[in-house]
DNA sequence: CTCAAACATTTAAGCATCGAACTGTTTGAC
DNA sequence: GTCAAACAGTTCGATGCTTAAATGTTTGAG
């Protein structure tokens, strides 16, 4: 069965029958799967009026341990975007009283992030239902594929030097 | 050898051993797989002063055959972008001279886009270069490997409905 | 001790995106 | 033939992101 990206690749062997369009064959897919993936988690998290943004600053804080805390600079480690833009997303949360920002007193450079009851009792009670919806967005793989796909995955995301922490 | 979903997993095991967050297993390394490699394709485009997407446009007016001409509508289909920004874009590239824009006097609602000689010229010139920065990007997996994550993948997204054209 | 460099975060300016409303064109049911 | 509905793009307003500069804090070389 063929998808998108092989109708693409099959162009591009027509225009420049030269070159090898192969690479594209991973990457495209990777690309277009996540924002299709990403779209199917929006739709969860939009129908519990949550942004999907929301949710990964207040998860990280949920499973960063019992305290809820982390300071900016850990939580950036999580999130893959910049820093002006976790500045902006924890604003957010303050004004939805989901989290709290407090000046760290031992490093008064440091902010340091708490989630508010409200924002852990939020996040416990969209955890179960954004798992479910991700289950049901890679429901066609059997699970042996999730694991062999997972494996592959991890490997890539190695070698381009993903880490947390 | 561990990377940074293993580490989320675990922390959600410890926090919610309630559920099963295997799926993010899957999830969030497409996600992050794909963020990662879209900065490495970035970073090539930028280095010859174009953004992904002024290349992502002009890619598959190359491709769709020799007249180098589509329509919005099916310039739409392989972007995954809304109309809004298709305009947007088309916009940007006819002040670069990249593309030409004009009415179908068949039918006046369609608009066709045209690549310039030079936004031909410029494909061209960027494709091998692209090519070669995704190879680098995926060179951690064997071709056996690059084979079997493509297929993985490919049933996915045609589980999540994609298609070209 | 001092002060320049390093560090952690915020502010500022600019861009690409989205959904929704809008404009202009074509179709087809009557 | 007419006109409402469908269609193709564009415009509008708002959002969230990025990089670069700015602010305030700590460190450490001398």
């Amino acid at each position: 069965m063929k998808d998108a990206v092989d109708l693409i690749t099959e162009q591009w062997k027509n225009v420049r029958p030269d070159l090898d369009p192969s690479p594209m064959g991973v990457v495209g897919r990777v690309s277009r799967a996540s924002r299709l993936l990403e779209r199917g988690v929006k739709e969860y998290f939009n129908s519990r009026g949550v942004e999907p943004w929301e949710f990964d600053v207040m998860a990280t804080l949920l499973r960063s341990g019992p305290s809820h805390t982390l300071c900016a600079k850990d939580l950036l480690g999580s999130a893959m975007v910049s820093s002006a833009a976790l500045t902006h997303r924890v604003d957010r949360l303050v004004e939805r009283g989901l989290v709290k920002r407090w000046t760290c007193p031992d490093n008064r450079r440091q902010v340091q992030i708490t989630l508010t009851e409200e924002g852990a009792a939020l996040t416990h009670d969209l955890i179960r239902g954004h798992l479910g919806r991700e289950d049901e967005l890679i429901s066609a793989l059997t699970p042996e594929e999730r694991d062999l796909l997972a494996g592959l995955l991890r490997k890539l995301l190695h070698s381009l030097g993903d880490t947390d922490l």
